[in-house]
DNA sequence: GTGGTCGCATACACGATGTATGTCAACTCA
DNA sequence: TGAGTTGACATACATCGTGTATGCGACCAC
């Protein structure tokens, strides 16, 4: 399709007020962040905002679906990257972790996002997470290497449990360290679903 | 001590502050509620509660440290009734996510308490649960119950997915049901914890 | 009973969101 | 190609909510 001037420039604008949105909600957190900086920043006005998205949580809602397809991009490449499917899982939940380390992930996606539009797992992105996770677990329980689990409550435990070893390694003195301890409980606890006498991994 | 009518009189205001603030900010939401409202609910304005509490925020702090003490209290009754440390542990986790399944409490502790005040680990209450939590599983490691795991990370962990286990079954369509399957999947995860030849029930 | 303290109300300043309206450039079509 | 139309964005305003400074009146000490 030929993108007009016009269509091209708008494109332009979105991005950069999802762009000045980012920085501002990660710094300040959403409540604490002024649209009207915001736009400025960018040299645009509340104008432009509000033709674009709507209202404040029309904003904050493109921000976080920007922000959800990275990562889902990011645990997708892990779990592409392992050898047996049982490591892409466990790979897969690690990388989550990880990712939680960034500070921008940490207010947007795990604070402020849910008290402002609700249960994560009720995101459009989350869910696509969430359905590939409960896909991995069907397999492993198809082929025997999880004991016979309901899929939907295990990936959403193993998801809560790495979203909270995410949030308390970002507020340790010492990350880093932090980060093996809770991979190894992480590791411990997810090998609790594997069926009888498989290998733990 | 001799309480004074007078220093009565305020606990009595306070408590009613505090009564208000949790019936406004569990169904509208803690940025939603208004001050003015609240406070002409009971007969008051917006001056006593700055008077008491600081700010919103301060109100906030108030209304979080009385649930989370009641939390606190019911886990503990749980994990005392249990027959043995490992099954109290377990008791423990399964009676936070049944009780994660108030709204008041998902709204108030989940969602808007740690966007508004941050990370919950780091709130005075929340941080002597999680003692106890440690607690209980250095004990278990000690005892040759559970294999030889960082007690905060296991701890934290356990937390973490019966916290966002609560989250899925209260926002699912039919939650008793939903919450069997939590419980079932989240006992085999902290299975994974228990040494090698440990009995699992 | 008089001065002081303190719980709470009143009044105001400030900032932020959302909306209604205006404007000007870009595209359409004869 | 130029008049009309659309739409991206700016401007102006209405509304509301927080926080603070100030005032009042009841209780307590002496």
């Amino acid at each position: 399709m030929a993108t007009g001037r016009r269509a091209e420039k708008m494109e332009e604008t979105r991005a950069a007020l999802i762009r000045a949105a980012r920085r501002a909600f990660a710094e300040k957190g959403y409540a604490a962040a002024a649209m009207d900086e915001l736009t400025a920043e960018v040299g645009l006005t509340r104008g432009a905002l509000y033709h674009h998205f709507g209202d404040k949580k029309g904003l904050l809602q493109a921000v976080i679906a920007e922000i959800d397809a990275e990562m889902l991009a990011h645990t997708a490449r892990l779990r592409a990257a392992a050898a047996t499917p049982w490591l892409g899982f466990l790979a897969e939940g690690i990388g989550y972790i990880e990712l939680a380390l960034d500070p921008e992930i940490q207010r947007i996606m795990l604070l402020d996002g849910p008290a402002v539009l609700g249960d994560p797992s009720r995101w459009p992105n989350q869910n696509a997470c969430l359905r590939t996770s409960i896909a991995m677990v069907e397999a492993l329980v198809a082929d025997g290497t999880l004991a016979p689990v309901d899929p939907e409550a295990a990936a959403r435990l193993i998801n809560g449990a790495a979203l909270n070893a995410a949030l308390w390694i970002a507020a340790s003195d010492d990350p880093p360290a932090t980060l093996a301890r809770a991979v190894d409980a992480f590791r411990r606890m997810a090998e609790g679903l594997l069926a009888e006498g498989q290998p733990r991994g």
